[in-house]
DNA sequence: TCCATGTTTCTAGATTATTGGAAATATAAA
DNA sequence: TTTATATTTCCAATAATCTAGAAACATGGA
């Protein structure tokens, strides 16, 4: 992942509402919640959900799927797995990020799958 | 780390400038770098820079230390692994966010340290 | 003491993000 | 068709963040 795409990771998840959002619906897998389940869970406006669940969405962060009326949103893990590997990497390296694990993970162990 | 401190730290580091001295920062291990030598490097006017480096500290990523005329900023990686110890746990549950791994992490294997 | 250096705080304007009502769109069911 | 439901888009107001000049502060050296 680069920078600027780890820098638009960060700022989806840097808001309450949304990184609300992202942890409901990371329990809820591929299948993901509708977009008026996560309104309601969250007791928002309809045009504040839905601008949060964009902001999400252009982040690479959840992907959006319609089934019949309902629109449902679900995690993208990767997008999130590739934010942690690029903070691991460039954020934390070295032993000092770590000191009581055996050693830090490199991109080449993380990255085969993303 | 609770919702709250993470979000503080991913709005501390979802900005182009902040990420940027960040990154500058977790090579330098402990002692840090001078204000004076960050500001150089990202070509930052210095109230622009001192802006920046108080929203760091306030997030908890970075702690300051003077010597002689000079202040010095140090990553603190505590925090940065705390963060990724959250998201990990909060935003990447289960085996979706790892297929090719062994086993996820667990709080209680990462959190030994912090 | 006086001056130079490194950095912060003050401040105000500029930019960007957020909110939510109202209208518009899409689908399904009667 | 018509109506109900689910959701988005539009838009304007408000809020929050960012920028950087100027002034202030702290330290060390002459």
């Amino acid at each position: 992942m680069e920078t600027r795409a780890a820098l638009t990771a960060l700022a989806g998840l840097a808001h309450d509402t949304r990184l609300a959002l992202f942890r409901l619906l990371v329990p809820a897998g591929h299948d993901g919640l509708a977009a008026g389940n996560l309104g309601a869970q969250l007791k928002l406006p309809p045009a504040t959900l839905s601008f949060h669940l964009k902001e999400l969405r252009h982040a690479g962060l959840v992907s959006q799927r319609r089934q019949g009326r309902a629109i449902y949103y679900a995690a993208d893990y990767a997008v999130m797995d590739a934010l942690i590997a690029y903070l691991t990497e460039n954020c934390c390296q070295g032993a000092a990020c770590e000191p009581a694990q055996s050693a830090p993970r490199t991109r080449k162990t993380r990255d085969r799958h993303v």
